[in-house]
DNA sequence: AATGAATGAGCATTCATTCAT
DNA sequence: TATGAATGAATGCTCATTCAT
């Protein structure tokens, strides 16, 4: 039951995620400084201890909103099969990307080299959408339209770094690939592969 | 000891190598410190610094050297068509990893980390093996054998974070994934989406 | 300690400008360590960069000091001329040398050889001074009483320059001169030499 | 004796001083690396070694090197007494300099500053020049042409603080005055000072 | 909750100097 | 005498984090 306060609390945890994607977005997780991060939210060096306990941590909240993003947008439609939901996740994953490509870059590419040492975080923050994810392609195993080859969970996981593969090609500056390219190289580099 | 033989130079250099291997391997990239790894080769602080400028640089010779491996493990084939020979190429990459396993997660986990910020530098390291793939990849959409989709450097950099993305799976503590499902993953998920 | 208040915070810049004579005294410009000021001024390593960004910057703060001192004890008198007004400022600086002789060794030999690299900072630093004694000067060339050979400014500079070349002399261990001496030969070598 | 060695000797020990004067022009005294001046003479690393024990040697060796011109340069004239005397040294002095301004600028700025730290050194660096303005003032104090304020060995040093002190200003990039004025300024400031 | 001065572990980097050859 | 790889003391500097207020 979130009181008056608590809806400040979140206001101000709001604008230190704001001011964390633009700081990310412009000199990267490692460049960023976690004061900055505070004084560029308007408030004193140590107030963001309060919220975040250290600047992974709100890289991860980042990362984990991104998901909820994903998530959240995605309509179930079961009629028309896995490779078609499969598809519609990878749309959404590109227009989420395409909201703010600087900051799409930094997540994309630090995501993996975290992964090393903040196993568990990384795990937990991307957990929904693998879930998501293990359970439209478990349903397309089952329905016998995708191919057995590994666990639904395995495969969930494979898709997220394909398609993040793909999406730092087209990030990338000196690419000739644009985002738009990035659903049909899934389709056809993955789902493709998927189909039994 | 001066008046050293080249020989005796690249040595020392590669007992640095050597070292750094283990410490990133032991420490990741971000935990590893350029003055240990110098101890570690058994030299004093200073001395790593006439071999290598900074930690970045031994790390990406280190990337070279993984590729330098796969350009010179490799035998063209062209005779049994470009799949055979993106087929050849993962499994050589698997065998190099194998070699190293826990390096092997450092080398693939940060290397896409690096890219925003040392662009030019792991473009450079792994320039041999786009370009191995690149003259695959043409050669094999000139036989009319692999569909036309992009331009073949696209391509291989696509093959190569495709191939590293599955790597990366298989060498994660918790997967079901081994090493040696990377060859049939990067087939199935890669090589047969990009047949015509 | 935070939330403190400005009169805090002046002390403590303070308390490193107080440690940092005596480093400086002890040790000279180049034997100073930054930290080791910090440390000697009762605070952790890193508290210094909080209130000077080099050692330089902490140096010129003591010359500006000492400038500044010069100025706001200097009572202008333009009744007894512009030569009166000169010793009266040879005998003002000679008394702050006098309070702490071996900074002032340390001031007085140190700022020529910071003026080929910190031009600007040495200039910025003494400028009070040299507006002094230019104001002086020219006053005295326009009441005809000192020579007009040069511009005021450049007359201004090289009376600091005299200054502390005596003032250098005299308190050298070697030397039989004293600071007693110095205005009368400032006296002697300069201010007379500019009667016309 | 010397034998041909040793005048071979003499030509690599010239290259490291020719050398030394380019590099400390370039960078002044702290900036200018010693390597780097054994690297610049076409010598490796260590070589200098053989020839001096520190940079401070070397530089003290190009002070030692400038008032030797300076004693090998004046031709002693007693019958047109001490004033003349000393404007035929300051002119000589600056002659020195004006060969190489940018040299020139270096040691003046930098024997003050070295003063403290290689007291000794200095004094021994600057002795011949000392000695002979000595010997010319005690001469002039003899003759009752020149007061007798203070030892002549004391003057000889102010005179040569003085000296110094218009050279700097008339060296420095934003100043009026110009090496040409310098002597009628030491006449002035200095020598119609000692009068008696 | 917010503040921001203080902290100090941690790391990079330089370069004069040595010495085996 | 010349070499130049090796050395490591010395030092600078950052920045995440604490905590008294």
């Amino acid at each position: 039951m979130p009181r008056i306060t608590t809806s400040e609390r979140g206001a101000t945890r709001s604008r230190f995620i704001d001011a964390a994607k633009t700081e990310f977005a412009e000199r990267g997780l490692a460049g960023a400084r976690f004061d900055e991060i505070s004084l560029a939210a308007g408030h004193a060096k140590g107030t963001i201890y309060n919220y975040f306990a250290t600047k992974e941590a709100l890289f991860f909240t980042i990362v984990e909103d991104w998901c909820g993003q994903l998530v959240a947008g995605f309509v179930p439609n079961p009629g028309e099969g896995a490779e078609a939901e499969l598809r519609e996740i990878a749309r959404l994953d590109v227009e989420i990307a395409r909201k703010d490509p600087a900051l799409a870059r930094v997540v994309i590419n630090q995501v993996p080299g975290l992964a090393s040492s903040h196993d568990e975080a990384v795990a937990a923050a991307i957990a929904p959408g693998v879930n998501l994810l293990t359970g439209v392609i478990a349903a397309g195993q089952a329905s016998g339209l995708l191919a057995n080859v590994h666990a639904p969970r395995t495969l969930a996981r494979l898709f997220l770094t394909t398609l993040s593969g793909i999406e730092q090609e087209a990030l990338a500056d000196d690419s000739e690939l644009d985002l738009d390219d990035v659903v049909n190289l899934v389709e056809r580099l993955f789902i493709s592969g998927l189909r039994r």
